[in-house]
DNA sequence: TACCGACCTATCCGATCGGATAGGTCGGTA
DNA sequence: TACCGACCTATCCGATCGGATAGGTCGGTA
C-alpha cells in the first residue's frame, strides 16, 4: 500500500510517516509543497492514496486537490486541514476527494481513517461534519435568500452592480434591490461595508 | 521536568508527548482546551513550561497567554501556533512568552526547543522570524505613502469619502485625489475591490 | 380563493464616485 | 538654483450608487 503525504508541516509529516510505517504493510512518501507533490505523482504514480493540505504552500484551496486527482489514472486524494470549515470539507468530499481529515484527529485515529481511505472508502469523521454545522453555515448566510447571496458574492469580488447583473442574467435595478435589502441584513450602510462584512463572516 | 501541552489537535499533543516522554528525564501532561489548561495549572503548578496552541478554543489568542503566565508564581508560557504570523509571535515574545513554536518545525526540532525553553532560555526558530519578515511587512504597505495608507484605512472601515476627509481633516477632492492613486497601485478598479484587496493583504 | 414571500422590472432623483485638468506649497536633492 | 516627490485644493462631468415608488409573476399555504 503505497501512500503520500504532502504537508507543510514537518511534524505532522514526521508523525504520520512513522506511524504509518509501523503498520509494516504501508510505503509512505512525504513532500512539504504541492508543486514537489505534482513532481512526485508525476514520477511515481499511482499511489493508493494521497493526503494533501488544505492550507499549504501553491496548494490554492480546492484548484489542487482537482489538478491532484485529475492526475495519472485518478488519483485517490484527501484533504487534511488544521483549519478549513465544514463548508470546505463538504465541497471537497463533492468534487470527488477520497475524504477530509481535521487535525484535531487523535493520532491513531488519523492512521485508522487513512488506511480506510486507502482501502478505497470515503472518509470524513462525523461528530466534525455535524458539530460544526451550525457555527459553520454562518448565522448571516440563512437570513439571505438565494438571490442575494448570489447578489453578495459577485459584491466580494468587487463587481459593480452592472456587472453583477449581466453575469445573473437580470436587469441591473433588480440588482439594486436585492443591494438595498442586504445592506439591511447586514447592518452595512454601503456596499464596501457589506463586502467587508461578508468576507469577514467567512462567507464566499 | 515538568511540562503542559495545551492543544486541540489531538495529533500534535500525542506527538509531543510521545517524544518528550521517550526522553525519560520529562514528565508530560496535556489536555485540550484553554480552560483545562487553566485548572491544571491551578492544580498542579509549577510547570517548568507551558505550551499553548495560540489557535485553541478559549485562547483569545494573545489574553490566555498573558493569563497563563500571571498564574501561580509566574509560569513559564510558550505560544505554539500553525497559523500564527511573524506579528504574532513578536507580540507574544514581547509580553515576555518563553518562546513561540511554529508547527511547520520538524518533530526533532520541536522537541528539543522545548527542552531549551524548559531550561529557562528563550527560543524562536530565526528562520521564521527572519524569512517571514518581507511577507510579513507587506509589500504593498511600502508602495503606499502615509497618506494613502491612512486613506485605505478609512476605506477598510467602510467609510465615504467624505467621512474620511473628515476624520483626516482634509477636503474631498483630496481624499478623491489619494483614491484613485489607491487603486492604480492596488491595481483595483473600485473602492470595494480596493477595501477587499488590502484586507486580503493583513492590512489593518 | 386570498394571501404571502421570493423574485423581477421600470422610472425617477439626489448623492457619491471616479477620472481629468489645472493650480498650488514645502522639504530634500542634484 | 532647478527639479522632484509628497501633499493639498478646486472645478468639472459622466457613471454609478442608494433609495423610493409602483407594478408585476409564481409557487406555496391558510
Amino acid at each position: 500500500m503505497r501512500i503520500l503525504v504532502a504537508d507543510d508541516h514537518d511534524l505532522l509529516r514526521d508523525t504520520l510517516v512513522m506511524f504509518l510505517d509501523n503498520e509494516g504493510t504501508i510505503e509512505t512518501a512525504a513532500v512539504g509543497t504541492f508543486t514537489q507533490a505534482v513532481e512526485r505523482i508525476e514520477a511515481d504514480a499511482p499511489y493508493d492514496l494521497i493526503l494533501l493540505d488544505y492550507n499549504m504552500p501553491g496548494m490554492n484551496g480546492l484548484d489542487g486537490l482537482k489538478t491532484a486527482m485529475a492526475m495519472g489514472d485518478g488519483q485517490r486524494v484527501a484533504l487534511i486541514s488544521g483549519e478549513a470549515t465544514r463548508q470546505i470539507a463538504e465541497s471537497a468530499l463533492e468534487a470527488g476527494a477520497a475524504g477530509f481529515i481535521p487535525k484535531s484527529l487523535p493520532a491513531k485515529s488519523l492512521v485508522n481513517a487513512v488506511k480506510f481511505m486507502a482501502m478505497g472508502e470515503q472518509y470524513a469523521p462525523i461528530d466534525f461534519m455535524t458539530a460544526a454545522e451550525d457555527v459553520t453555515t454562518h448565522p448571516l448566510a440563512e437570513k439571505l435568500t438565494e438571490r442575494e447571496l448570489q447578489v453578495l458574492k459577485g459584491l466580494t469580488e468587487g463587481k459593480s452592480n452592472k456587472e453583477i447583473a449581466r453575469d445573473l442574467d437580470i436587469q441591473e435595478p433588480t440588482v439594486k434591490l436585492h443591494m438595498k435589502t442586504l445592506y439591511r441584513k447586514l447592518e452595512a450602510s454601503n456596499r464596501t461595508q457589506a463586502a467587508l462584512i461578508a468576507r469577514e463572516a467567512g462567507l464566499f
